[in-house]
DNA sequence: TGATCTTACGTTTAGCGTAACAATA
DNA sequence: TATTGTTACGCTAAACGTAAGATCA
């Protein structure tokens, strides 16, 4: 029968060229190779090489085989990813999320609902969210719109309201509500880890700049000493108070008040049944 | 690494259901089996069955990965005939025709051509004749029309013209011409081993019998003591002259007198160029 | 008690590496 | 002479089968 770790050498014969070269690529003695080739031979039954008396080369139909062999192993490594994928979806609940405030509500209510499994989240952008259904990575996704994408179950749960927060000395300080067009161009402070919300406030306001702060610490620290404006939502929490000095402004493009439509395949659709029941009394209006 | 033997025990034990059965029907001891089944789980790296202390049976996971390893297999299969069919496409010439005739004259063209290779032909229906070239069994098919199916090359290259033969006592002994309607009701003496003609007739007149003779030597006898007429073509060779005392009389219908056509893919062109210099001269029309 | 699966143990064999050889550039 | 591929030889490790043990119907 075939064997995969030989079709392997084969492939590497093809790539390197020299029989010594894949036994030092592959750490296996040159011989070794010399007789794997040989067997090849044997189990297709048919000769896969020109032999000179120190030299060896592919003929026509070794490279047909060896395009044979780069597809078998192609398709070896695909099923055990598939099996393993399999046996990961029935442990585990993975989401892939645009946004992080989504999560702060999902998680919590997955891990009491599903106590046996882990649950696993990371934010991406839009298109490897997609990715990640099509290929069912994830079980479920969190988009700022209803995916029209896909054959996907789609179910609206949260909404998220976006606001400028500016020093009461600032020039906005008045308004009772702002668009993106009368805030472009200041600058503002903004986290990192906000998913589709940083393309969107460099989409929005093109003449802006935003200073992205990694550390919490800093960031913080940024809004306390600085008067530069920032941004935060009904559902931020703002465990420190400090935006207690601050004004909001609600931003009211339709762009700034999305709602999050949960995604996911119909044999997932418990888990996204498990949220409709999250209580939306518990979001922190701030 | 995978190992293809042991994803056809873990397939066998999917269809038989014990451990057992499976070493009875692989021929190996049953041991063997079950660490077989614990070094899947470990390559896998998932678990692969539910366990109680003297039975055994498939996870979820297991029926994948056995649905897996299944197209898996089926893909190495696949694999080792491609390259198998691949190598005796560089030393045989395979032809499919519907009717034997057009080998009489391709088959000794060929082999002068290229008298290094192998010559393999068979008569088949015509939708095996297009398997076969889908499947590239064969490069060089024969079919009765142009073929407007795929993208082969058409090359006509014979005209082969239907006659019955009759007794002169016979009623049909005085007309000049005939049609497969004035023919039907009529039974006949048939070879066999004649491809397409076979349905043919039998479309064209469904009322007459069909006496279909395996043997030649008894066909010839038949011809020779019964007054059943039978059929001739412009191709057919008579060493025996044995159609000397009937009257031959064509068959107008268009089907009748069909125009072979060589089809062949892009890469065996060189075969069809070579029967373009059939001589017809050499068509015997007796 | 017979069937099933697992573990333990001893043997075999098949695969590997070292070494020697042949041929080329 | 250095590099490459093939062959020969000896050893090791992995795989197998037998046997024994445990559990269930």
């Amino acid at each position: 029968m075939l064997d995969l770790n030989e079709l392997e050498q084969l492939i590497t014969f093809a790539d390197m060229g020299t029989l010594s070269m894949v036994a030092e690529k592959l750490h296996i003695s040159q011989p070794t190779i010399t007789r794997t080739m040989q067997h090849l031979e044997e189990v297709f039954g048919v000769s896969l090489f020109v032999r000179g008396k120190n030299k060896i080369m592919l003929n026509d139909t070794g490279i047909k085989a060896v395009e044979q062999a780069r597809q078998l192993l192609s398709a070896t490594d695909n099923a055990l990813k598939n099996v393993r994928a399999f046996d990961k979806s029935l442990h585990t609940i993975t989401i892939s999320s645009c946004a992080p405030a989504p999560l702060w509500y999902v998680l919590p209510a997955l891990s009491s609902a599903y106590p046996d499994m882990t649950i696993a989240s990371s934010i991406k952008s839009m298109p490897a969210i997609c990715e990640d259904l099509d290929s069912e990575f994830c079980q479920l996704a969190i988009l700022p719109h209803n995916s029209q994408y896909g054959h996907y179950t789609n179910i609206p749960f949260l909404k998220e309201n976006l606001s400028v927060c500016v020093p009461a000395s600032h020039a906005l300080a008045k308004k009772p509500s702002v668009t993106f067009s009368e805030l472009n161009g200041f600058n503002f402070l903004l986290n990192s880890e906000i998913g589709f919300w940083d393309e969107m406030c460099r989409v929005q306001m093109p003449a802006s700049r935003f200073l992205v702060q990694t550390d919490q610490f800093e960031f913080e620290e940024l809004v306390r000493e600085s008067s530069l404006p920032c941004f935060t939502t009904n559902l931020a929490k703002d465990s420190q108070n400090l935006l207690a000095d601050r004004i909001r402004i609600p931003v009211t493009d339709p762009e700034a008040n999305v709602t999050y439509y949960l995604a996911c395949h119909s044999q997932s659709i418990a888990y996204a049944d498990a949220l409709k029941r999250i209580d939306t009394n518990d979001v922190i209006v701030c």
